[in-house]
DNA sequence: TTTGATTTCAGACCGAGTCTAGTTATTGTG
DNA sequence: CACAATAACTAGACTCGGTCTGAAATCAAA
């Protein structure tokens, strides 16, 4: 069934992304042109932008494909939406480091948050997952405090890719940077669970 | 003191602003071409971009000059920072619609939110923001909750100018907004005090 | 008025992205 | 197998945001 044609186009695909995540790898996102990609992938431009709408979705492949809406519309009954998210980024920062190839994820998320541009469009897509996430909890809820939840928790999970990279990028060994990653991960859901109310005093260093 | 060269530079500066807001407000800021505000203000493009790093910064003038790292650090003693945000926001609320035009306001909003990459744009100033008002909760709650606190302020503050402009795009009148806007800030502020804990129960529509 | 510094300018240039019109596959059908 | 119909690809021109260059205009100080 899988045709001749399909099978073709997928292999372009993919040579697309390889060169182009090589490219951006070895120079950096910004001094990269999607000529340079074009001509190293053996197609033209336009043909480039027929599979990819952007220049920035080449390196944004598979970035922000969390379902954050999803999580909670199929969390366990009885379970707040808030502990349904808290059990699965626990889980993902349990498994993530694991599975992964640290340098590989460290080279992606060195090209993400080295280039202005691409951190911005990083932005735009976690931005449809948190309006996704404030319709999943407007039902119960209302509107604006759904919209208020959804906004932090979304800056939240950000914010602990951010320092996720930050340990990462540094020196830190894996399982270190993993281990942080976790602990900033409960301490971020306490955060939006009891507020900050509660982080009144002196707590320095981490 | 002021020589005849500033004043002609804050004139054509001056210049520039209006003819760009005009033409933006008139057909939108993607449909506007920089050629035209540059030609429209009789200046070379060269000259526009001397006087503005970018098309997005002619429309975002005076856009993200609110300092919450400001109002952290200068907050008075015995005064948690999270007090000190609520009281400038809710003053900011009581007199930001008295004072200003309403219609003036309401197209500058509805410019920057119709267009994606203007918002984007903003989103990058509050970007700019949070990093400062992170750097000045360290101090107080040590680096990783800082980050996280500092993150959810912005994207809260974000949330609710949003709201309010839809609020304000709607049919909804001038007070009606104002006094929603003054709620859903008492709103906000209180979700960040106690946690999303609190609101466990449901409370359907506003 | 001459000199030196600023400002402005037109226009060439670059990179991202779109569009057009023509070419080359791959496909389903007789 | 031949033969449309269709899908994919291509080169190149084009638009728009933004930079750069080198020259011309303007202003300040002497």
């Amino acid at each position: 069934m899988t045709g001749l044609r399909e099978r073709r186009k997928e292999q372009t695909r993919q040579r697309i992304i390889a060169v182009a995540t090589r490219l951006f790898t070895e120079r950096g996102f910004d001094a990269v042109t999607v000529n340079e990609i074009a001509e190293a992938a053996e197609v033209a431009k336009a043909t480039l932008f027929a599979y990819f709408p952007s220049k920035e979705s080449l390196a944004l492949q598979g970035v922000g494909e969390d379902d954050l809406a999803g999580v909670v519309l199929r969390r366990a009954p009885g379970q707040s939406p808030l502990q349904a998210l808290r059990a699965h980024f626990r889980a993902l920062a349990d498994g993530q480091l694991a599975t992964l190839d640290r340098d590989e994820l460290v080279a992606r998320m060195r090209v993400i948050f080295d280039s202005p541009a691409l951190s911005g469009a990083a932005n735009a897509l976690l931005y449809q997952q948190r309006r996704a996430l404030a319709e999943a909890l407007t039902e119960e809820y209302g509107e604006p405090v759904a919209a208020l939840m959804a906004a932090q928790i979304a800056a939240t999970l950000l914010t602990l890719q951010e320092s996720f990279f930050h340990h990462l990028a540094g020196d830190a060994a894996p399982e270190e940077a993993a281990r942080v990653l976790a602990g900033e991960t409960e301490l971020a859901f306490d955060l939006l669970e009891n507020g900050h109310q509660h982080r009144l005093h002196h707590r320095k260093g981490q």
